[in-house]
DNA sequence: GCTTGTACTTGAAACGCATCAAAGGGGCCG
DNA sequence: CGGCCCCTTTGATGCGTTTCAAGTACAAGC
């Protein structure tokens, strides 16, 4: 247990300090006899660098550190996945914190991801990134995701107002007179999406709105419980649409009214967001509105590649992803061919590389809707 | 950008480096009104801590690693979240690593965390253990979750040929001929669930078993495209029994099923492994054996606390989580009231943290089966 | 044989902090 | 007033690297 130093591999090799060091960090600088022999003796001894002191001494480490409200949150994996794609691409490490909805805690991981020398920081924030103490006088580069910022700094985020726009006008056309929006609003995006509903509505006065709030982890328990109680409503205080903040939101709550015997979407529609792909691969899909989740984490690593290289303080800049109209427009359930809408899923991985401005899609399986 | 450090905050207020050094890791050494005075000039320069520094002066920090496969699979993230609650509890810090399906990424994201420094690492490995480089001469504690190992070592697995078995033996009650096992079996615990399988099977000779690989990812798309071939086979060569090894591999097979015209369960029965809770909160939920990950991620950290707590070499050690029979039988979609299965995923948070010897599950929702 | 150049290798100096033996200061008792 | 003890603060030392100016060995050119 007692650790091997890169001296034990300097002596044991009978070369220097700074060879040992060379061959890690340039090898092209040794004599290939040189190299091969201390590699042996690396493999030999079991020597692992010790990356404390090698970030101490040689300043920053090619790693990012992402800082996620929640892990069981599917776009905050998505946003997971295509910035661990691209920090790989550029020969980065990715280090995930889980900030387990709790405003302490991330700004712990914040803290420590900047005081370890990362090259890098992500945030999926929970609140406004102007809150953040961390927020100021940052020492190393860092980008805020899925929120909009007014403080100078970098964030790339979807267009929460945009989607719940894209939502409201999904029930606009399905003449929706009553909407019941669930989740807890208290998150800055889910707030945004709110907005845009509003926003949407404002036209529309006729159009009753209620948001419910579902405790603070949206499960789909909480779904459930909320569903439970719009079926007991009398028939007339009942809506005809929902939207759950959150796919996992409205999975829950499908599965009450339709418990409760509430024919959906007969008597009541039901719409996610997010895209979680569970939601629409099972046979009775959900209709979400899809962020681009992989895209912001992919430009959210792109912003810090360039802060990095350009060693320039952080400016104002903003990326903002699916703010335009949507593509997929929403059609009627009975006019779609479900094969073609599950082609696009399996091309996903593909086609999200590819396209550069992905817009916020509202996907229709309409099941439920 | 300029990196404020120790020395800069200890002549700002007056004092020396180790009395601010004592500030931040043993305020109660200090007089109260010192502490105030560090306290205030250390926010007013904004300073951060060096953690590379840190680890290096005082060794370890009070963190762990978590090596990952893949983030997008539910039973990881029950895992990642057992551990990190039970982290918080011991006051020490979670950082994960998506080694993305990728062999030499697992190793190079294990070596990171253990030349980091951490006080531990955890690995949800994708091969045997053994066969980690990483896994020999090891500088700080380990645990392997979610697998077996044969080198002394610590791990901690749910029994995945027990969840096979129960499966199969779902299959048997449901009178199944014919099963298909749809998934990547290379996958080592993928390949216990077919074993258990296999075992089960065993004295049913004339019920016919046949495993079909899903590609590297397992994903819905996966399954659908085997859903679909098989939807495709003359109705005598057409499975009855259909198990996916992942619940979002099962979901595919639905969807492809139902598309195709195949009435599930009517011709095919349908079922998954990972409890994922996407798969049985909806409307239709998928029948799934869920195995205990929430507290396999809890009982890797504790067994980790152990290590550090006795500081002995790593003895051989192993916890087997649900080995035993299921504690809820597999019973008929009809004699189910949805209301009931509900119920438990509600109260899943408490119980989870309650029992501390949690079987494998089968969980029937039976719409599927 | 001497110089110049090339290709490697060396080792001392920093990196920012935690630690700890030692020093300082103040109160109490004799 | 001196001695003692306790509470607080000090600052030199070392953690395991990287880096880089300086060194060595050897070959080619004169």
């Amino acid at each position: 247990m007692a650790k091997v130093k890169i001296s034990d591999v300097a002596r044991e090799a009978g070369v220097s300090l700074g060879t040992v060091s060379n061959a890690l960090n340039h090898p092209e600088k040794l004599r290939p006899e040189t190299l091969k022999l201390i590699n042996e003796t690396i493999n030999r001894l079991g020597y692992l660098p010790n990356q404390s002191a090698r970030q101490l001494a040689g300043g920053a480490t090619k790693s990012f550190g992402l800082v996620l409200p929640r892990l069981d949150h599917g776009f905050s994996l998505q946003i997971a996945s295509g910035a661990h794609n691209e920090a790989r691409k550029h020969g980065y490490d990715l280090l995930i914190a889980n900030a387990d909805n709790d405003d302490i805690l991330e700004d712990h991981y914040l803290r420590y991801f900047m005081g370890t020398q990362m090259s890098g920081v992500m945030v999926q924030p929970m609140a406004s990134p102007d809150w953040h103490p961390a927020m100021t006088k940052m020492p190393v580069p860092i980008v805020h995701l899925d929120i909009h910022c007014s403080e100078p700094g970098y964030y790339v985020a979807a267009d929460n107002e945009a989607q719940g726009r894209i939502i409201a006008e999904l029930a606009i056309a399905r003449g929706a007179h009553h909407i019941v929006v669930v989740g807890r609003a208290a998150f800055m995006q889910l707030t945004l999406r709110v907005l845009g509903i509003h926003k949407a509505l404002a036209l529309h006065p006729d159009i009753k709105i209620e948001v419910i709030d579902a405790g603070e982890w949206n499960t789909a328990a909480d779904g459930y419980g909320i569903g439970s109680q719009i079926a007991e409503r009398p028939a007339d205080e009942r809506p005809d649409f929902v939207v759950g903040l959150t796919d996992v939101l409205a999975s829950g709550v499908v599965s009450a009214l339709v418990d409760k015997g509430i024919a959906v979407p007969g008597q009541v529609r039901v719409a996610g967001c997010d895209g979680n792909p569970l939601a629409w691969s099972g046979s009775v899909p959900l209709t979400t509105v899809a962020p681009p989740g992989y895209e912001i984490g992919r430009k959210g690593v792109q912003l810090l590649m360039e802060q990095i290289e350009n060693k320039a303080p952080a400016k104002i800049k903003h990326i903002r992803v699916g703010s335009a109209a949507r593509t997929v427009t929403a059609v009627a359930a009975e006019d779609i061919n479900r094969q073609e809408l599950v082609r696009p899923f399996l091309l996903e991985r593909a086609s999200t590389q590819a396209s550069s401005q992905t817009d916020a899609t509202a996907i229709n399986l309409g099941a439920y809707l």
